[in-house]
DNA sequence: TAGATTGTTAATCGATTAACAATC
DNA sequence: TAGATTGTTAATCGATTAACAATC
């Protein structure tokens, strides 16, 4: 696998949806797939494809295409599927729930380790057999249980003291869906959630269809 | 306002980023800002809120900057924000719940009418005191109460027929969180939540942070 | 081998940044 | 008026698309 220079962010977000397409394939049964079909299934250009997936390595056969199989398998190492991650979530809302249950994440290697609440009366009981336990404690369960991803699924005020203390304690990917930005140290990873935003776009797309290219 | 030439889509999904931004510094007491200043609290360039700002009109006043107040007022209007909008929810697990109870959204205009399951256990029940209906009369319901919007939180099988009920019966948008890929007829505008993809893209990111670059 | 299709380089397109004249 | 800052045009940068030689 090739990893020479930055890839941008646009083939990155590109990648979870080829591998969630390679499955659906896989699914049908087919073995084979050139760039051509799968630009008529993804609607991405055969040639961005080919250049997408030349970012990581030529996994593809002259003449033949590509194995549907073998490439998606290639993908989800590329993505880090093919290695176990754990979780914990701070906030046990009905999102912090929604995530919590989600059935699609654990089957893709997502294991979720712990819930965390402030709310006493939360706090020691189990959602889906999992703890949920003081967020007072979360810097030193951070520090003595491997955590990959803390998902913050909290009321906005609360969003940003969560994310110092799990950076603090070495976090390395933090999960933010509370409508705010949050600042954090070089080398922490931020993926942002922004159900507000998302509803704006959709109502201005709504309004303005003459700017909406499709999804 | 201009509204001549599409607008592109890394504009649309600035403005309510702005629009949130604004609503802060509002909420700080300060009354006029310029590009300068926005672009130091928000991290974009000067020149690219100048450029996105311009798209819809001339709102500042040179020497001055903008007005903090009567700037956001706008960008509400541009995003639509100024007027009530209806959403119906299909799916009442905890994501539809999420979206149900957030407060925030019906902070900004949008009220939700109806919630939808195919559970007849849930049928009848009531949620945050909406109504839940049998998925079956959706497309009834539409016709006979205006809808802008249907959020679709039911697993991936049941997204796309839910969909089609709703564009059959005149919807114009949809935001949909099941991991699929819906196809929608000319003119209904679909914006989707991709959780899988998100999360995909974070543990890429955390194991490849050279090619992060912050959000 | 001939045909198909990749991997990769070059051309194009679009978005961001820089510069500055207009003007408050 | 002088200083500040916008609105807008031009330059740059980056991403997408097209083209085609390499090769299975």
């Amino acid at each position: 696998m090739k990893q020479d220079k930055a890839i941008s962010s646009a083939v990155i977000r590109r990648l979870p949806k080829y591998y969630r397409y390679l499955g659906m394939i896989q699914d049908r049964g087919i073995v084979r797939i050139s760039s051509q079909n799968l630009s008529e299934i993804t609607g991405f250009t055969a040639s961005q494809i080919r250049q997408d997936l030349n970012h990581f390595g030529g996994f593809g056969q002259q003449g033949y295409g590509y194995n549907v199989t073998k490439l998606r398998e290639q993908l989800g190492k590329i993505i880090g599927l093919d290695q176990e991650h754990t979780m914990v979530i701070v906030g046990t809302g009905h999102m912090g729930q929604a995530i919590c249950k989600y059935r699609g994440f654990r089957d893709s290697g997502f294991r979720i380790t712990a819930l965390f609440d402030r709310d006493p009366s939360k706090i020691g009981t189990r959602i889906d057999d999992i703890e949920v336990l003081d967020v007072e404690g979360l810097g030193e369960y951070i520090e003595r249980n491997h955590t990959d991803i803390v998902a913050i699924t909290t009321p906005k005020a609360a969003a940003q003291s969560i994310a110092d203390v799990a950076a603090e304690h070495g976090i390395k990917g933090i999960w933010n869906f509370a409508p705010v930005d949050l600042r954090l140290p070089e080398g922490v990873v931020l993926e942002n959630v922004h159900l507000d935003e998302s509803l704006h776009a959709l109502i201005y797309y709504i309004r303005n269809i003459k700017d909406y290219v499709g999804v």
